[in-house]
DNA sequence: CTTGATATGTTACATCATAACGATTATCAA
DNA sequence: TTGATAATCGTTATGATGTAACATATCAAG
C-alpha cells in the first residue's frame, strides 16, 4: 500500500466512491447516515485536507445546516467512530479517510510546512511497539501514528502546496 | 527496551537522576536551565504522570513563580525541545522524559481508562511507514506515536492507578 | 398512541494555547 | 565601563479547541 494525498488524482472520483462507501457501510449496519453527516464528509472530501472543526462548521452555518460547535463535533465524532474520518492530533482537525473500505490501522504523514496530510497505513503493533507492549502487560486498542517532516512539494523548494 | 512507567520503581532516584542528566546536558550546550525551567521538569517528574499545562501552572502560582499561561508554555517549549519532556498529543498534556540520555524516538502507552502514560521506544521509520514515506517522496524528521489502550491494572479489573 | 432510542438545536462554559509588548537580566565587544 | 544585543520573564488580552447539559424533534417498535 502507498501513500496517498502528495499525488495528484481524479477528486471528483475518490469523493463519490468515499460517498458510495459509506453509504453502503451505513445500510449495512444500521447506521444513521443523515444530511449533517453526509453533508461533513463531502466537506472534507472537498477540501480534502485536514480540516479544523469550526473551520467545517462555518460551511454548515452558511448553508443553514447548525452554528454551533456540538453539530460539528457531533457529526464528526459519528465519521471518526465509524471510520469514514479520521482526526490528526498533531493538528487538532480532521480528515476524510482515504479508503474507508479496509479495516485499518491509518497512519499519517504531515508536512510541517504547508500541512498537506497523506493516509497511508502502518502496523505499530507489531515490532518494537507491540514488543514493548506486551512486555509491559498493555493491551494496544488503537494506534496514533502521525509523522512530521516534509512533503514532496515542499523538499523541492516549490511553493508550498496551498 | 522495554516500557516504564506501569510498574513500581524507585521514585526519587528516578527524579534525581532525570534532573542530573538535564543539567548536565544543559551545561554541555549552554543551555540556560533557569529555575522556572528546573522547577516545571521537577513537578512534571514529581507527578510522574502526563500533566496539562495549567495543572503545573497552578504549582507555579502557588511558588509564586508565575501565573500566567506564557510562563508555563515557555518552560514546556524549552523542556520538549531539548528532549527532557515530551507532549503527550492525545492528551494536550506534558510528560517527562524517562530516559533522555538516549537520543530516541518516542512512543507511548496510554491507558484510556485511567490516563497512566508509559514511555517507550519504537522506530516507525523503519518498516511500513518508512517505506509508506519512501515511496511518497515524504522526508520524515519526527514521529508521534501513541498507542491507547488498557495497562495491566484496569485490564485486571483492579482500581484505577489513580 | 405511547414509549424509548436516536438525532438535533442551543446556551453556556471549560480547556488549551499564543500574540504582543514592556521590563529585566545576561553577555560581550569596543 | 558602557552600550548594544539577545535571552528570559511578567502580564494582558485574546484566540482556538472542545464539551456538559438540557430542551426539542423524529422515528421505529410495541
Amino acid at each position: 500500500m502507498h501513500a496517498l494525498g502528495f499525488e495528484h488524482h481524479d477528486h471528483h472520483r475518490c469523493k463519490r466512491e468515499a460517498l458510495t462507501t459509506a453509504e453502503a457501510h451505513c445500510a449495512r449496519h444500521r447506521l444513521n447516515f443523515t444530511p449533517q453527516r453526509r453533508r461533513v464528509l463531502e466537506i472534507l472530501l472537498a477540501g480534502h485536507r485536514a480540516m479544523g472543526a469550526y473551520e467545517i462548521l462555518d460551511t454548515l452555518r452558511d448553508e443553514g445546516l447548525g452554528a454551533q460547535p456540538p453539530v460539528a463535533y457531533r457529526a464528526l465524532d459519528f465519521l471518526v467512530t465509524n471510520g469514514f474520518a479520521h482526526k490528526i492530533e498533531r493538528l487538532n482537525a480532521f480528515i476524510a479517510c482515504t479508503h474507508p473500505d479496509a479495516t485499518h490501522t491509518p497512519a499519517f504523514l504531515i508536512c510541517r510546512i504547508c500541512d498537506a496530510v497523506a493516509e497511508t497505513h502502518a502496523e505499530p503493533a507489531r515490532g518494537m511497539l507491540g514488543a514493548a507492549a506486551e512486555a509491559a502487560g498493555f493491551e494496544i486498542e488503537q494506534a496514533v501514528v502521525e509523522a512530521v517532516g516534509r512533503c514532496p512539494r515542499c523538499r523541492d523548494g516549490a511553493a508550498p502546496c496551498r
